[in-house]
RNA sequence: GAGCCUGUAGCUCAGUUGGUUAGAGCGCCAGGUUGUGGCCCUGGAGGCCGUGGGUUCAAAUCCCAUCAGGCUCCCCA
């Protein structure tokens, strides 16, 4: 297999039978949160419209400038949805969504596309999931998005998290501060790196993101833009951060904190953690009051997350965390003879019917090969059928755990096997 | 887009200063047990040593190129 004739594209990897049992487990809890919380799935289509993402995201992000895998086909302009928040507040506007009432609580769980080069925590196709809270302003919406956010990690036993919050401000406050933070920029620009020399006429705010050594210093002694909001913004800000003491959620404020994606608006967070290595973010989120009015809704304030699932079984795996448990089999029907096989074939929709679940050998392998595999399939029990047991209507039923074997009718066997609780499968 | 590292069996990895038919553990298949798994024993299958070229009497081993992967920078989930 040194040089097999397909494989999947750079960046996109198999979920592997032996693996899918953690994203089941992720998802479900994920699920769980969602509803305690009063959460409604969505599910948009991984394409959207490139003028879409362009606009909802931003054109001079990372993401649409070099990062989109984008076609034609015809007039139409798709793209691989490289986030999900831009789809949900077009489903939102499309389907005039705020004519259900009240404020619309969504989350979403599925894959999205970068064209970025892999590294650990980072694939071109990964898995997010976020919510958001579209049609509320106040700062109680900001505090149960990260309240929704931190609980999903507590599910996990992921704690050892750092929650980072600022505010990036409204666009009056981001105007006095960006001019503040261009004031004092320029007269170093020339000693500042390459990228942040564009930053500083492209988006300024985001060259405090930047780690580029030569901007460090500069950097530290810039001024912070909570001291350029507005009183309003502030007030905000301030209500955020009272309700997380509130609940208990520890936080610190990081006024250089400034999200990659351009719709973000007042709050700003991002979920860190020591164990992912390079890309150390969790997840992270933000309010983007503006961003439905951008792509063609009524002002609609609106704040949401996002966070990886890749990341999250990382952290899950360096933290000894187990998210699934083995797989096992309640019963494996071991055959001897065509006979035999034909019995067994007919007798296992019984079996499933009773909710438990059952297999058998298809291709006439030995006993001895038979009860290896049913090992192999963590079998509870298996029922081995030969001539004698044909012949009597007795069929040996093993308990595989105890090593222990008696012979029962067919009847009996399944009165036996639906009575032991644990071996029943749940049939809600 | 840039840097560093790594490509040997299904998986994890040995392979000594270049030297005969390239190894181990796990896994897989079979036998030891004429109808019984796990433990043990025995045997077997499975490798263009990532690919191409070069040096050499001789290359998994040295050189060059190329492809793939990993990690890092940038950025983000």
């Amino acid at each position: 297999m040194a040089q097999p004739t397909f494989s999947t594209h750079l960046g996109m990897v198999d979920i592997l039978p032996g693996e899918v049992g953690k994203w089941q487990t992720i998802e479900r809890i994920i699920h769980e949160e969602a509803k305690k919380f009063n959460f409604e799935e969505i599910r948009t289509p991984i394409m959207e419209q490139t003028e879409l993402i362009a606009r909802g995201v931003g054109q001079l992000t990372d993401i649409v400038s070099k990062e989109m895998f984008a076609f034609q086909r015809g007039d139409d302009r798709y793209v691989l949805r490289p986030e999900c928040t831009a789809p949900v507040a077009r489903a939102f506007v499309e389907h005039h969504l705020d004519q259900r009432g009240g404020t619309q609580n969504l989350y979403y769980i599925g894959p999205m596309f970068r064209a970025e080069k892999p590294q650990k925590g980072r694939q071109r196709q990964f898995h997010q999931f976020g919510a958001e809270i579209i049609g509320a302003d106040a700062p109680a919406a900001d505090v149960d998005i990260i309240a929704l956010m931190m609980a999903i990690y507590d599910r996990l036993g992921i704690t050892n998290t750092t929650l980072k919050i600022n505010s990036v401000g409204d666009p009056e406050s981001r105007r006095n501060y960006t001019k503040a933070l261009k004031d004092h920029f320029r007269p170093h620009l020339p000693q500042l790196s390459d990228i942040s020399q564009k930053r500083f006429k492209n988006n300024p705010l985001r060259i405090l993101d930047s780690k580029e050594e030569e901007d460090q210093s500069f950097i530290e002694d810039a001024p912070v833009i909570t001291d350029y909001l507005t009183e309003e913004t502030s007030a905000h800000y301030g209500q955020v951060k009272e309700l997380l003491a509130d609940l208990n959620i520890p936080f610190e404020e990081d006024p250089h904190l400034v999200r990659g994606l351009d719709y973000y608006t007042r709050t700003a967070f991002e979920l860190i953690s020591p164990d992912l290595g390079a890309q150390d973010a969790l997840g992270g989120g933000g309010r983007y009051d503006l961003l439905i009015e951008e792509i063609g809704g009524q002002h609609t304030p609106a704040v949401g997350f996002a966070a990886g699932i890749e990341r999250l079984l990382i952290a899950c795996e360096e933290l000894d965390i187990e998210l699934a448990e083995e797989e096992t089999l309640d019963v494996y029907i071991v055959t001897l003879g065509e006979k035999a096989r034909r019995w067994a074939l007919r007798h296992l929709p019984a079996l499933r019917s009773a909710g438990l679940s059952a297999s058998m050998d298809y291709i006439g392998r030995s006993i001895k090969a038979q009860m290896k595999d049913a090992d192999r399939e963590n079998a509870r029990h298996t029922i081995i059928v030969g001539e004698n047991e044909l012949n009597e209507g007795k069929f040996t039923l093993r308990n595989m755990k105890k090593s222990e074997e008696n012979a029962y009718t067919f009847e009996e066997i399944l009165g036996k096997l639906t009575d032991i609780p644990d071996t029943r499968q749940s049939l809600q």
